[in-house]
DNA sequence: TTCTTTCTGGAATGATTGTTCCAATACGAA
DNA sequence: TTCGTATTGGAACAATCATTCCAGAAAGAA
């Protein structure tokens, strides 16, 4: 019978995951790696294959628990814009006290770190802005169901305006905290869509 | 007499910046910038102090050309919202056949590259975010003068809403060329500003 | 030409990278 | 305990990095 692992992969991979986080994928490197996690190099090239599949690892964590636990509202059936206003709230509760306050957002930490013939990781960070577009574009469908006011191309028009909105404010927050700006860009994006849906 | 050099800074400079602009700063080596600028090691050594001194004379000039060339318009006096479209307008140039297509913006791409303690480098970076800022807040206050719909406070609001997602757009340039999802955002983003000033 | 100064190309350096490897260790089974 | 397997820590490796250095080429002055 195998040894059980001392530490179980889940929690190797959420270590690692904060690591890459906060030192961006290129800065962060093995050695960093083995120190914060506390697991050996041959530990880690035994669970992954190398660097960058742990960082994909890593990528899919960060999706099914970062992302989830803040965008999750949003993706839920029948979800509109108080939806998304708990989406902006909790991204502003980070940016004030959170321990990931100056960190801004893996993905968008990770555009342009990776290099552009690595697919399979360039594929997750692309899934990710495709996740925030369905989101957005299902609580506008849902909010347009009364009145009817915008079409089908204008939502995902808006969709799209508001993924990359939403993406440059994440890009903004890396080593910026101020809770200010972050309420005030929310605030007129939401209030925006609101003007749009009539 | 000292020789009259070769080739002289600011070549040397343009060339480097397009060898930072598609590459990347981390990703870009010594030997990249050697063989992309045809200027030996010792030559740059020579004229610069290194690689990090090399990167911001590149930010600088880029700040200096590239930027000024595109948004110059809506810094000139009394400018409007015409002269925000017409920097629209020679963004989408650009995705459509511009040799810089899928490049995107030079600070934004250095966002999350550059070391953190670097601080020259991150004042030259942030510099530009402020640019941007100002030449918005110049343009809303000008649009505003007739009707007067907008608290200084409501503008400046606005123009920090306009950075942020004009650079949420330039880090999603970067490897897309979609010229519709380009002209989309910036007419949105335009549609709202004229909304909100009335 | 010859001297002097400036600049070049590339080798050398030292640090750091991701990755591999193995003897030593730790643990479960017997 | 003793055996056998799984895992460890860390040395070793090859590649790459930014940087330094210098012998020699190039060019103007004499």
């Amino acid at each position: 019978m195998p040894r059980a692992k001392s530490k179980n992969r889940n929690e190797l991979v959420n270590r690692a995951l904060h690591t890459f986080w906060e030192g961006g994928y290129k800065a962060t490197s093995m050695g960093d790696l083995v120190r914060e996690t506390g697991v050996s190099r041959s530990g880690i090239y035994a669970d992954f294959g190398g660097k960058d599949e742990l960082f994909r690892a890593c990528l899919e964590q960060y999706r099914d628990e970062v992302v989830s636990a803040l965008f999750g509202v949003v993706e839920e059936a029948g979800a509109g814009f108080e939806a998304m206003q708990t989406y902006f709230e909790r991204i502003i509760d980070i940016s004030r006290s959170g321990d990931n306050a100056g960190v801004g957002c893996l993905v968008a930490n990770s555009v342009g770190q990776v290099d552009a013939d690595d697919t399979q990781t360039q594929a997750l960070l692309e899934a990710h802005g495709n996740r925030l577009v369905a989101g957005f574009k299902a609580v506008l469908t849902q909010e347009n169901k009364a009145k009817q006011n915008l079409s089908k191309e204008e939502i995902e028009a808006l969709a799209e305006f508001a993924m990359i909105s939403v993406q440059g404010l994440w890009s903004f927050m890396r080593n910026k905290t101020d809770p200010d700006i972050i309420r005030q860009h929310s605030e007129t994006l939401l209030s925006i869509l609101r003007a749009r849906v009539g």
